[in-house]
RNA sequence: GGGAGCAUAGCUCAGCUGGUUCAGAGCAUCUGCCUUACAAGCAGAGGGUCACAGGUUCGAACCCUGUUGCUCCCACCA
């Protein structure tokens, strides 16, 4: 029988993992064991996997199997999100397909179609996961419109009402006209764009002077409501009291006087349309004036333009432009850079509108969310976040938290007949309330009408950690009690507030507790041209392309492999092949141990070199542990990565391996498959399919049931021999000389060579006999006590190594190959003594840095030496 | 406009409270090898005035100041 000399991990992949999920290795249920538990960021029903969930799923799997193989009860809740703008407009746009419209059905109805849409597409990313190797508890998965998340979101919109914390009003709002809905502060992005600014006359009433205003708008001009200039402005001082006309519709406006204007930014004199801009409205409200809202909630113009009615705010700009132009009322256009406001979910422009919103107060619920982080009881991964943090939640400002969408769970609100609202969880209960408050026993439901908003997607996301645990239906509930802070959150910075943050003052809040204890905040995954991985720009491969070309376990590894916390990703399919190849290398090592015969009757000879490596495993352990702890993932796979695939296969494997067709002794075979098995744990969770799949060969017992290396433990630590392992650096040393030397010298890797050792440092190279001798393909090792005249050599830290050729030294290139390393040796001796012999720093420096000083001395000295009496020997 | 961060080999990054380890890793590169585990491999090698300019220090990639370039976050200048 030949197994391949490639790992197709297509086979294994799928039936590990159902093996896994029939065997229900990923559920958690509260036990005795300390729990370590994960909520998975719920993607978005309508999203589709893409590279920034790879990485962060990735994560979030190691992190969880890892504890799981320590013995923890690993507990990873997956769910989705409803998302509502961006499923809604999934929705509409489905109907509209069909040739149905919104507005053409009644709200159960479209609710209808959306669940239906939810039913269909809404699992697909998550199966997706699947395809990675996550290792979540798919019982536990949640969506954010379940029964008890949508209860738990109307009960907590309720008890902060009660508090006084939630409020309706009337404000200016970022209004999304193509989702025709509000959206949060949260959610509008800037960005620089190339406008123009346009110059308009408007001219003074009762006069044939007039004024230039300048504006990026031009189409809002209609719903002006005053010129505005600042009254120590000695240029329009003869503008005060005055009115002046509004051009092409000639209503008339005041102008009036406030410092908010700047006088020497465009003409100094501004327009003030208090409907379509924040501070217009501001100093509208300042200075009474009427609001004039000329948009309709799609973006169009509306009967009070008086012109250009129905007509799209853009087109409408580019036509009274035209019309200005026409009519002499424009003066000029210049070009100008300046930040437009983009919907998150739909890009459309944002526009400010004023309406009647929701709003949740932040101030108090900021307070203690700050405190958290600043104290450190959560941590923030890595924590140049805590800054931009601090400074977020210092200058926190309310959340519009309604939005004029049907998708999502609708605002607790009835209205009665008279405009007075009730605030209550049932359609009953708010009858009951309204009566007593009306003091109308007659009053029936018929009367009350709910509000038609929605609450903020993130309203019920903020819950999380506490709704997946029924921790609003049942407080006290085992679970809740159990799984309660959970340990680590792995999310993206971009979300650092929408979510992060509020989900921590909703730990404060409704369970007096952090929500986590660290947040892992991930980079974003850009393209080697370090553009953001999006759809739009088609420049990000397809994950489960990439899973179907090198595997989950390369993938997974690729996407480790150069992502420090906090950093971007520069994502290159490259680090996938890497990963292929680094699997690949483990299959080969097992190909090579599972072709091994035992011979029982034969002695060990390689113990030195078992010793060796049990030491060098267990200081790799601590040194991966160390990483894992300080959340440096890339760098726990790095030193895993070279752990295996240097000291255990390029190393161990080739110190111990047999001659071909030779059996092996017993010993050596049975240590090298523990080890090779403490490999397998330690490759799991970042490579968990080829691991379980080698877990289960008969070379290591033919393991079948319940024992997997998804639930294997992690070999404890260890001893750690130092004096073995600085040794064998020296060992390894020799070996890489002579093969230097070989390799210079153009002879064939097969011609075996002599090789003497004048060891000063005491090290008995014979022990190492076999190694040398195999590693290094030698005819003779032997030991001397005096240099070798006419032999190449080298020094390995103090031991002198020759290596007879069958070609004459030249005594000149050898003098002056050992002249040069005196010089620098000497120079280096230089600068040592020279530190030891100044006074500062013998005063300043450490003892220990001083000792080891010392020593670099010593060893200087000592190779001197030697130099110093090769170079005598060959004078002679 | 305010704030934060980054700048180290061709690329992606380490470099912990300043101490020579003539600055490290992985990948890529170069040379030689199809050596019966692996060419998705083996053996070996080369490669950096640590962005620039000053300063502090016995000593600076690391601390301070300035300059340049880049990134991100926040902000209502028409």
């Amino acid at each position: 029988m030949s197994i391949a000399k490639t790992y197709l991990p297509k086979e294994a992949e799928e039936k590990w993992y159902n093996y896994w999920l029939e065997n229900n290795f990923f559920r958690s249920v509260p036990d005795d064991r300390e729990p370590y538990t994960i909520v998975m960021p719920p993607p978005n029903v309508t999203g589709v996997l893409h590279m920034g969930h790879m990485l962060n799923n990735t994560i979030q799997d190691v992190l969880i199997r890892r504890a799981r193989m320590k013995g923890k009860n690993a507990c990873w809740v997956p769910g989705t999100d409803h998302a509502s703008i961006a499923t809604e407009a999934k929705v509409v746009a489905m109907l509209k397909e069909k040739g149905i419209s919104k507005k053409d059905l009644s709200r159960a109805e479209f609710l209808d179609y959306a669940w239906e849409w939810k039913e269909k597409y809404g699992g697909i990313i998550l199966d997706q996961l699947k395809k990675l190797g996550a290792s979540c508890d798919w019982e536990r998965t949640r969506f954010t419109m379940d029964d008890d998340l949508s209860d738990a979101v109307i009960d907590t919109f309720i008890h902060l009402y009660k508090k006084g914390w939630i409020y309706r009003g009337i404000r200016m709002v970022n209004w999304d006209p193509q989702g025709k809905t509000a959206v949060s502060d949260e959610e509008v992005i800037r960005k620089e764009v190339n406008q123009k600014l346009y110059y308009i006359k408007y001219f003074i009433v009762g006069s044939s002077e007039f004024l230039t205003i300048a504006t990026t708008r031009p189409e809002t001009i209609m719903a002006d409501a005053a010129i505005c200039i600042n009254p120590n402005d000695e240029r329009y001082t003869h503008l005060h009291g005055k009115k002046v006309f509004i051009p092409l519709i000639n209503r008339e406006i005041p102008v009036i006087l406030d410092e908010y204007v700047e006088m020497d930014f465009g003409t100094g004199c501004l327009k003030v349309t208090p409907a379509h801009d924040l501070n217009d409205y501001e100093l509208g409200q300042k200075h009474n004036l009427p609001v004039i809202d000329i948009l309709n909630d799609d973006g169009t113009l509306n009967t009070k333009a008086q012109i250009l009615v129905g007509e799209d705010r853009f087109a409408a700009r580019k036509k009274i432009a035209a019309m200005l132009e026409e009519a002499g009322g424009l003066e000029k256009v210049e070009e100008y850079k300046s930040q437009v406001g983009f919907s998150e979910r739909t890009n459309a422009v944002i526009e400010p509108k004023l309406s009647m919103q929701w709003f949740c107060k932040m101030e108090e619920m900021a307070k203690p969310a700050l405190d958290y982080v600043l104290a450190g009881d959560i941590k923030l991964i890595p924590e140049k976040f805590i800054n931009t943090y601090r400074h977020w939640m210092e200058n926190v400002k309310d959340w519009c938290i309604s939005r004029q969408l049907w998708w999502g769970q609708q605002i607790p609100a009835w209205y009665l007949p008279d405009g007075r609202y009730i605030i209550a969880k049932t359609i009953d209960e708010a009858l009951e309330q309204a009566q007593q408050l009306t003091q109308n026993s007659r009053l029936t439901t018929q009367e009350l009408v709910q509000d038609e908003d929605v609450v903020d997607t993130w309203f019920s996301s903020w819950l999380w950690p506490i709704s997946v645990f029924d921790g609003f239906k049942d407080p006290e509930n085992a679970d809740i009690s159990y799984y309660y802070p959970t340990n680590d959150l792995v999310t993206a910075p971009e979300i650092l507030f929408f979510w992060v943050a509020r989900m921590i003052m909703a730990g404060h809040e409704f369970k007096g507790k952090i929500p986590f204890e660290n947040v892992y905040l991930t980079g974003i995954v850009r393209d080697k041209l370090g553009r953001k991985m999006s759809k739009s720009l088609g420049n990000s491969p397809d994950p489960l392309d990439l899973i179907e070309k090198y595997g989950a376990d390369g993938v997974r590894v690729g996407m480790l492999l150069s992502s420090p916390a906090g950093n971007d990703l520069m994502f290159d399919e490259s680090h996938c092949e890497q990963g292929r190849n680094f699997y690949n290398k483990v299959w080969n090592a097992f190909r090579l141990v599972k072709g091994w015969e035992v011979d029982d009757k034969l002695d060990n000879p390689n113990q030195i070199a078992i010793d060796w490596f049990e030491s060098r495993f267990n200081q790799a352990m601590i040194e991966i542990e160390d990483n894992f702890v300080q959340y440096r993932l890339s760098e726990a796979l790095m030193a895993t990565y070279k752990l295996v695939w240097d000291d255990f296969c390029a190393w161990y494997l080739e110190m111990i391996k047999p001659v071909y067709l030779q059996p092996i002794d017993r010993d050596t075979y049975n240590k090298t498959i523990a080890f090779f098995e403490n490999i397998l744990k330690i490759l799991h969770p970042f490579m968990p399919f080829i691991t379980e799949e080698l877990w289960h060969d008969e070379l290591f017992g033919g393991r079948n049931g319940l024992d997997c290396c998804i639930v294997a433990q992690l070999p404890a630590n260890g001893e750690i021999n130092s004096r073995i392992l600085a040794d064998v650096e020296n060992v390894k040393q020799i070996i890489t000389q002579v093969r230097n030397i070989r390799n210079s010298k153009q002879l064939s890797p097969k011609e075996a060579l002599q090789l003497s050792i004048k060891s000063n440092s005491g090290i008995d190279y014979l022990a190492y006999k076999t190694i040398l001798t195999r590693l290094a393909n030698l005819s003779e090792l032997t030991l001397v006590d005096n240099k070798l005249a006419g032999a190449s050599s080298f020094l390995v830290s103090t031991d002198e190594c020759y290596v007879p050729l069958n070609e004459t030294i030249d005594p000149i290139a050898e003098s002056e190959r050992l002249q040069k390393e005196k010089e620098y040796l000497t120079g280096f001796l230089k600068s040592v003594n020279a530190k030891l012999g100044n006074e500062r720093f013998m005063a300043n420096a450490k003892p220990e840095i001083i000792e080891a000083e010392q020593k670099k001395k010593a060893d200087a000295e000592a190779k001197l030496r030697i130099i110093d009496e090769g170079l005598l020997g060959l004078a002679n």
